[in-house]
DNA sequence: CACCTATCTGAACGTTGTCAAGTTTATCTT
DNA sequence: AAGATAAACTTGACAACGTTCAGATAGGTG
């Protein structure tokens, strides 16, 4: 039974008895089985089954499935901040930067889906931002970097920048999880498919313009 | 042990053997559940539990522990409904309207956030609406209506209008679930509150111009 | 070498979702 | 009114889950 031949796991297949770095490796097969069997198979059984470690195993690096789930949301946190760097890099037009980070952040919550519903599950749980604030190269740093380049907000007055900030990340937020649901299928078909459908909400929405103050109405 | 006197189930515990309506009786229990104790207390045996029946009786009303969850969602998001009817009723420009209608949808699942979260869940999974946009009388149509009379989309356009609409509701999801931080907290208390926070973040997300067309930018 | 500590296994406990079979009640027919 | 049929509920069971704990195993240090 130790013997799983499981193609996806085989970098990580042939061990004796102690591992060796098996918590990353809890993690890799967290995000395999999120992947390939959703959210609802990912028990910490699986995990460890698919790791080809008993169940018992990964409390020796997790107090909690918790924590094991903890460490799964991090990495992609990481790997959503990447993408949105790398979004960044590619415009220099402020006005197209913050488009394209919001664009950049809802292909990746759909393209991982499961990954993202427990990533954000698990910030919620959690009271430390899911994107390290502290990080230069995090993905807050560069969303208050365009937003600032975008001007129209006092980069010296925090509590607005913040705003702004949160405003922007609302909106990426709740259009990644609209874009889930199927009733809007024949919209998005007739918008010319998923990411037409997505930059019309971020542009109705006005995320290149969020930066700015609200009038005061 | 039939004879379960517990207090908040008082309403429906006196039943000799067929109950009467158990199938409402979970989904009140479901909520009762949730509100005391969370979403990850509610199982299909606690909800048995709590309505003083066999863990195997719900089986007799609902296919799965996933129809009754569907059912419990559905009591919330026609209670929702009739939370922005009323924020709805309470204003007449229809500039504050889509703005008061924000509020009231993240007011709601501010109030009832475990209920709010199985909402969103359940509804993702499916793929009918939550929010029935045949009722005459439901959330979606209040929004329809007050984006026509806030001008600015063709109500002949129906794409155009299903934008803004949806536009609206990531806004509101969007605000909800961020308010959910706790992270916040400080800037909230510095706003002066947590509605001067969500009224802040509408605004700055422009929710009362949803309905203009973007520019071409 | 022996020891120590970190790591992993095996077996166990209580709880969960679900089902099949049996029991009790309500309703319908005659 | 009496008996048949169907609906509602219970009991008991199963596999899978999260978690714990005593024991087996291995790598590193003296």
């Amino acid at each position: 039974m130790r013997e799983t031949g499981n193609a996806l796991a085989a970098a990580e297949a042939r061990r004796p008895y102690h591992h060796g770095n098996l918590s990353h490796a809890l993690v890799l097969a967290g995000r395999r089985i999120l992947e390939a069997h959703g959210p609802a198979a990912l028990s910490l059984r699986a995990v460890a089954r698919e790791a080809g470690v008993s169940p018992a195993a990964p409390y020796h690096h997790f107090k909690d499935k918790g924590e094991l789930l903890d460490a799964v949301a991090k990495e992609g946190w990481h790997a959503l901040g990447e993408m949105i760097s790398e979004a960044r890099a590619r415009t220099y037009c402020p006005h197209e930067t913050l488009t394209e980070i919001g664009v950049a952040y809802v292909q990746f919550a759909r393209a991982n889906p499961a990954l993202y519903r427990i990533m954000y599950d698990m910030a919620c749980d959690r009271e430390n931002m899911p994107m390290d604030a502290k990080s230069e190269d995090s993905a807050w740093t560069h969303v208050a970097e365009a937003i600032t380049k975008a001007g129209r907000v006092d980069p010296t007055d925090d509590r607005d920048m913040q705003l702004a900030q949160i405003a922007l990340w609302c909106a990426a937020h709740g259009v990644a999880e609209m874009a889930a649901f199927k009733e809007f299928d024949a919209l998005k078909a007739d918008l010319g498919g998923e990411e037409a459908f997505v930059r019309a909400l971020l542009s109705r929405i006005g995320v290149s313009g969020l930066s700015r103050r609200p009038p005061a109405h």
